[in-house]
DNA sequence: ACCGTCTAGGAAAAGGTTTGCCCGTGACCT
DNA sequence: AGGTCACGGGCAAACCTTTTCCTAGACGGT
């Protein structure tokens, strides 16, 4: 029962005490736990049940300081964490833990002199790789001023530098869907409403959009793409112009859910049936969103997990040397509920 | 410029070349980085010189070794990260990342066995401190098989072990403003629709409402607390039953902001003016419910970023020895907009 | 019976920093 | 001039694990 040398400084047992009650040398019941070297089945043995008896756990500072792994990943966004960038790193921490890999979260808040303190911090710990996350899917610079060695990915928010790995949502299959979705319940007078046009995924939803229209023979119903900001209250005037402009209009495809939510208020107050009269359609399915709305939402979902999970699985890639460089897309899902 | 013995291995620099160029020892090198020791001014600034010239960097897991520190706290969510965690979450962050501490993610998706899981890996990494956040104000279990060496403080949830630190919202307080606003803008006859009563914090701020309205000699206008579920929905329904109860109500406060937007929804839509004919207060400070509300509400904030900071601070003193055990409450603040 | 080979397991270095302890030197005091 | 003290700085242990290299013993073959 007595461990050799002293009592372990530290509450904890270490390998030596291990070692000590087991009978072998610390070597030695290291390659017992790693599984590495040969050795007689009951030494080995040995060496396990006193890791069981005594409790032990390896010092990962240890193994750190000698593999110069440190089993984390940083996660950087960008803004806080909102809305979007929230599942995103669900999922991310999801497919890493499921490994022996946690997450350091650190959040910049947009601002730049953050960045680089949490990017020295991360730099200092040694962290396998970066995932970095934005709000939206405009392009983003890339890190800057950091060790080449680590890896990054970028999550919905791509890389300008297409030299990187980014892991983005699939605007153009959103709209797609979506549109695609309102055709096949035969509607043919179709609007879009959507936030400003000096976001990326708005212009791009707006561009697929009409696109695949086209593609159906067929132009927005009010002849031109309804620009606006993310909003309930732009969701309500924009019904209102869109009905004043093309009152025969089936069906509205909004560039998010409280667009979406938006019109349909606007729609029911209007005395129009939703769906009867005219469907809307959102995008996010962000659920406070898209179930409080009446009638509830069908919307697209991004898919956002997902990405952040495609994402994780990417950097641990690339951390075992085989980066996959470019920008990959994940695809949406329609969730299709009552208001279509 | 020719660094002693070999480059090194790593692309790093190492204390060892820094103290080789500065001409001076290993350890009087980490001596001047530290401020320990004494030693000749210009001996340090040497060092420091070198420091800079190499872009040296101490190895973090080398100090974590030998301090047994690892400047890194975990912070588990119970919830995925909901509303309610995620800005204390930020709040912490923020806090703990001013030091030089990081914070380790970490989710159990309300599973035990995750929960496990995490707990082992915060240990294994010798977390500094653990800090755990609920989705809802119940008090929660105490996280168990934990190293006692390791401080943890319950934000949001209390941990049911009052020999445990926690901080959370001061729901008694939040009731108070919201009903003490109300009566200061001349509101007497006021009712309170709220949440499921086996919340504690609908029971806390519907008992906390009627002893606050008692000590203004009044009652609530319906008679009786409308619980219900934290929902738009039942924001809606519980609205028409307040107008069939007591036609004459002037106020309702509502326990969240998604019952007060149903019930602003309902009431507008019954030809009440809010806040002309009846004030609505919300309770949350969701800005996507309180901003999109027809008219935007007045709501409580629980200053949940402030309860994140404060965890944060206890957890901070904590590691420093000096444990605050107790529940320690964090005021709210009531955010006065049109509907009242 | 001797030599070669193979195996189990030990010894020690490496990974990088901190820190307690010690020593040499120069200054100051008596 | 000798002793004491303070100061500057070096040495080495400690933190704990992994991994390479090596040795002693056993076993088989001739």
């Amino acid at each position: 029962m007595t461990s050799a040398a002293g009592s372990p400084p530290t509450g904890r047992a270490r390998l030596a005490d291990v070692a000590a009650l087991a009978g072998v040398s610390v070597g030695t019941a290291s390659k017992a736990l790693n599984g590495a070297g040969r050795m007689r089945p009951e030494t080995r043995q040995r060496v396990l049940d006193a890791v069981e008896e005594l409790g032990f756990r390896p010092n990962q500072h240890a193994q750190s300081l000698h593999s110069g792994r440190s089993w984390t990943v940083g996660l950087m966004t960008t803004d806080g964490i909102g809305r979007f960038s929230t599942p995103v790193l669900l999922g991310a921490e999801d497919a890493l833990g499921a490994g022996k890999i946690s997450v350091l979260l650190c959040d910049t808040r947009g601002d730049a002199i953050r960045e680089q303190h949490h990017l020295r911090n991360l730099t200092d710990r040694r962290v396998d790789g970066i995932i970095v996350t934005g709000r939206r899917t405009d392009p983003r610079p890339p890190l800057t001023g950091i060790d080449p060695a680590i890896p990054v990915v970028y999550a919905l928010s791509p890389s300008t530098d297409p030299a990187d790995t980014s892991v983005v949502t699939d605007d153009r299959g959103g709209a797609h869907l979506a549109v695609e979705h309102l055709l096949a319940t035969g509607r043919t007078r179709i609007a879009h409403v959507t936030g400003p046009e000096h976001h990326q995924a708005a212009r791009d939803r707006a561009r697929h959009a009409v696109e695949h229209l086209a593609g159906a023979g067929l132009e927005l119903a009010t002849g031109r793409v309804h620009f606006g900001e993310w909003s309930e209250a732009w969701g309500r005037r924009a019904a209102d112009a869109v009905l004043r402009t093309a009152p025969d209009t089936d069906a509205v495809f909004c560039g998010n859910d409280q667009i979406a939510r938006g019109v349909a208020d606007a729609l029911r107050e209007r005395g129009k049936e939703v769906p009867g009269d005219i469907a809307v359609v959102g995008y996010d399915n962000w659920d406070t969103m898209a179930l409080a709305c009446r009638p509830p939402l069908t919307t697209v979902d991004m898919n956002l997990a997902e990405i952040g999970r495609i994402a994780a699985l990417r950097l641990l890639q690339a951390i075992d040397a085989e980066p996959d460089p470019g920008v990959h897309t994940v695809p949406c899902r329609l969730v299709v509920r009552e208001s279509s």
